[in-house]
DNA sequence: TGAAACACGTGATCC
DNA sequence: TGGATCACGTGTTTC
């Protein structure tokens, strides 16, 4: 056990630096009254916010390290009112979330709360399966749909399927129009802040044409994944896609 | 200001119920030190559970009052962090469920699961839109499809859109069997816990069926929705749909 | 240094 | 009554 009087509000006593010893003491020695070397214990007057000593007569002459100490205590108290407030808060619009009633305790309404997001995300999953837009993978597919008659050309299905981007529709544009196709139509969906990018595409030279479209689009799949993770990595939330459109056809991209 | 000495621990300290002046009185009252009339204050002496006054000597010989204060101290403590552990548990939970980082406070990390709670929901409604399951409202849309030839036969779609119960398919089959009618084609969709139920519907007679297929797939809705309801009542949580199927033809109900 | 965040034990309240 | 829940002020640690 050593001596630490490195403690702000100095209020000395004993502590080891030891979790378990701590909180042995830490009852006792608040009011001063443990048989070990306690020196002294201060609390506030929560009237006058004056300082008082925890044992003995209440003080005639105060020092200027007590009346800090006062002030001291005084603003820890209020912020960590203040952080309590915040906490519930936090929590009374989590009980506007959760369906139920009210009158639920703390530890059972965040059990709600942790099972109500587990059924939503297994909800936004599913859905994400019915309408082809894959949440937790980026996903890039290209596939030949039919041989056009005699010249070689070739009629494919492209799409691609990734988070949200502000420049996502431009650098998809460009990529496309860097290469030897046609863009016969273009739907564009999305799903939360996924969105995916779906194209018939004709083009006259067969055989590579699928290889160089899904680099094409898989270059944009790669460089929005990266825009998008550094963004997590600095804490810059990223700002959600809000107007959701589905199934819409659209030449934004021509 | 008056004096009370009901509660369960055995102190007794001056109050008046007020919630201001025992704020203010709390912190002097837990040491026994303020200038009001108090008489006595006891804590626990962590080490070893026993007990101790906080002003004045320890005391010599306790009596049987103390001993029962003492333990319903250590008891009434243990339950507390018992609650702390059980709320800080479903914290950890929290944490493990938003995208995010760990060593986020616990202010910042509630109020990054409510935007994710709203997100979710969001996205889910964009979603339930796109496969047309509508979430927050009950549904049933008869319409006639075409006049078949001459014999005023008629061809129908019909759906209902309801939470999923137990009894909702045994339900549907038998009011649809009660009509006179012949089900053409069945498809059941899920998502999350709603359940969508289509039919395509011949009928011999044109005239009433319309009314009377709405009639009877409604009486199934309201069923349904009195039934959840009262299941929510009851605090008694709904099981949900955890296998889903999506545009699945199948022949349940046949 | 001082502000912020957390765990703790306690008084109060409810059923 | 005893047990559970909450708000509070405080000690401690971290940055």
């Amino acid at each position: 056990m050593m001596q630490c009087d490195n403690n702000q509000y100095g209020i000395s006593f004993e502590c080891d630096g030891g979790q378990f010893v701590n909180q042995l003491l830490h009852n006792a020695e608040n009011r001063g009254c443990f048989s070990l070397p306690v020196k002294q214990s201060l609390v506030l007057d929560g009237g006058k916010g004056e300082l008082v000593r925890a044992c003995g007569r209440v003080g005639r002459k105060r020092g200027v390290s007590e009346t800090k100490t006062a002030e001291a205590l005084r603003s820890h108290s209020e912020a960590e009112r203040r952080r309590r407030e915040r906490i519930n808060a936090h929590l009374e619009s989590l009980r506007g979330l959760v369906p139920s009633n009210e009158k639920m305790d703390k530890a059972t309404l965040l059990a709600e709360v942790v099972s109500q997001i587990k059924q939503l995300r297994a909800t936004v999953s599913q859905a994400s399966e019915g309408l082809q837009i894959p949440m937790d993978t980026d996903e890039v597919k290209v596939e030949a749909i039919e041989n056009l008659s005699g010249d070689g050309s070739l009629l494919l299905r492209a799409s691609l399927c990734c988070e949200h981007w502000p420049d996502l529709l431009s650098d998809v544009r460009k990529v496309i129009r860097s290469l030897p196709v046609r863009v016969v139509k273009t739907e564009i969906s999305t799903l939360g802040s996924r969105v995916k990018v779906t194209f018939l595409i004709s083009s006259v030279e067969g055989d590579s044409v699928v290889g160089s479209v899904r680099a094409a689009l898989s270059s944009v799949v790669e460089k929005v994944s990266a825009m998008v993770e550094s963004a997590e990595q600095l804490f810059i939330p990223r700002k959600r896609q809000r107007v959701l459109c589905l199934d819409s056809s659209s030449c934004l991209l021509q």
